[in-house]
DNA sequence: CATGAATGAGACTTCATTCAT
DNA sequence: CATGAATGAAGTCTCATTCAT
């Protein structure tokens, strides 16, 4: 690689940098692109040689994200946990990858018109696949639609993400992943 | 009432209509004052007599909304049901409202700078109430902290009503009650 | 009319008035819409509130000036003269007001993406009036379609309007409408 | 002419190509150079090395193209047809090449500040000459400044390029030159 | 000669808010 | 209380041009 192109390289990586920290001070709408550029050292019209808007930005570290974590699941499911452990572990993943980018999450939220269903989902596939494990080896009931399980799933990491009570963060977790499980798996 | 605060009054009901139907549908930064004073056939300079801004015309519903619905707990929990029934009883209203007015919370989450705790913490101390009852006379485990219980209980409503799922409201609402339940209940 | 409504005809007159001087004197896409509004004393957002661009004003005053052009015309046609007679009259009139406003026809033929036929062409009834009724008393050639002959007619307008010829502009206009009507008349 | 300088001439002529193209489709001020380049597969910098400005391209091929017509109609003039004739034929090879060029001699008009007389008038020696040697030879009326004439001649040619009736190009050339040569010539 | 990332001036446009009527 | 024209700060975005590689 050319020094021109790390060089090319460093101002997207500190562009990206920059611009999620001001997101995150100022808020995403109070933050304007010359703001940015200035932070970032470089020209206004710079910015649009890297991305074409603020909500680029958003949407390109996102993805990258969703990918990494994506990633990390796969390699859990890949396991040999049984199905109860493997809920466990992908519950405290995904906690916590939520819970270290929740500010990430938020901006995507309110600023990203983002078609489809809403995030989290992407790991649906993965979820699925555990839960109808569990199901075929007994370990789960049978009687709910596998759709039913994983929003609650992810409802209960949401709610622990936001949560206002004063219990540490995987103490809650584990809480209501205790309540889950018990509803979920049979008697 | 004068004829005069009549139609104060009523330029009030039309103002408040007229701005949620244009936020809902255009959004809310992209809905300027000047079109809702179109909307509401009043001039501009006249939505500053009723409103300081865009947000406290938010403000002013949700308010209202909030206090409709608490009436509304209010009056099941003074009922004479058992608590799972009360709290099955909870989740079908509080779900029903959440879903009848989501655009409204929507909006309000984007768009507010709420201090203090997420919306739904309002009806917390009922909630807390019921699930006490329930602990007491033995319907529930005794285990669990009861803000994780609300907590999730919170999660479990917004997971339904952005839910993806082709299953009717209520219906999937039951499904999750009926896992939450089993978790929530002794054995 | 009220006072207000005077001030706002007022700003109007302004406005055309000193964003013409500025076309004229700076050209059309050196002229910004802050210098315009600078120059007629309002702020730049007022602008706004008549005109929706530059190419607005431009249209809005090209519009009134063919308007009145054609009512001139109609007068002129509405005359108890001889088809020839009317031609010249009609030469003469159009020469005068397309010399007078040169700039601003040449404004709009390059800034104004005017849809359907060139400008002048606006008067084609009536000079095809004019020329069918010569056509039937014998004045005129019948072996040439109307269209040709309103096209040449307006092609010697604007010939002579362009002239680098040091000849002033009413004999100049003579001496091609004596080609032209020679042309034109039957012998 | 040695490989590197034969590359040279394929961009430059691949560049001219392109642009013209672009400024055609486009429309001049909506042309980037950097889209120019593109479509060119050249660097944006490698432009400058061989036009200074869009403008320039368009003086470029004009000149070129004013060069070729000038050609063209020197070697009319050297023929041995009468002078009507040979205006004939002038108009007919001018004709055809405005037509041909018309966007070209559009975009020149627009956006070349051409200084001194408008285009056309680089024939203006050839068409005096011709019409010189016929009212000497007695084809042409004496009563009229060349001048007149050769505008006039200009203003033709251009009403049948800009023309919009529905008569094919070099019909409507032909009826518009017997209207002319009437006028003109002596009786 | 070729490249293309960086630049930054400046144009356009929007809109909450004011205030004279 | 109602009106709506005026305001101008502020933000977005473009693009000709340069220059280090």
């Amino acid at each position: 690689m050319s020094r021109r192109d790390r060089k090319k390289r460093q101002v997207l990586t500190t562009l990206v940098d920059v611009t999620m920290k001001l997101f995150i001070e100022k808020g995403f709408d109070e933050t304007t692109i010359s703001e940015i550029a200035t932070a970032a050292d470089i020209g206004t019209g710079t910015f649009y040689n890297y991305f074409h808007s603020k909500e680029d930005v958003l949407r390109y570290v996102l993805t990258k994200k969703l990918n990494e974590t994506k990633d990390s699941l796969e390699e859990l499911n890949h396991s040999s946990m049984s199905p109860p452990e493997k809920i466990a572990q992908i519950l405290l993943t995904v906690g916590k990858i939520f819970k270290e980018n929740q500010q990430l999450f938020n901006l995507c939220n309110r600023h990203l018109a983002l078609m489809g269903p809403p995030h989290g989902t992407e790991f649906k596939d993965i979820l699925v696949d555990m839960i109808q494990a569990g199901q075929i080896n007994g370990d789960f009931r049978k009687d709910l639609p596998t759709e039913m399980i994983t929003e609650l799933f992810m409802g209960l990491i949401k709610s622990t993400i936001t949560s206002h009570a004063k219990i540490p963060f995987e103490e809650n977790l584990n809480y209501k992943l205790s309540l889950f499980l018990d509803g979920l798996m049979t008697r």
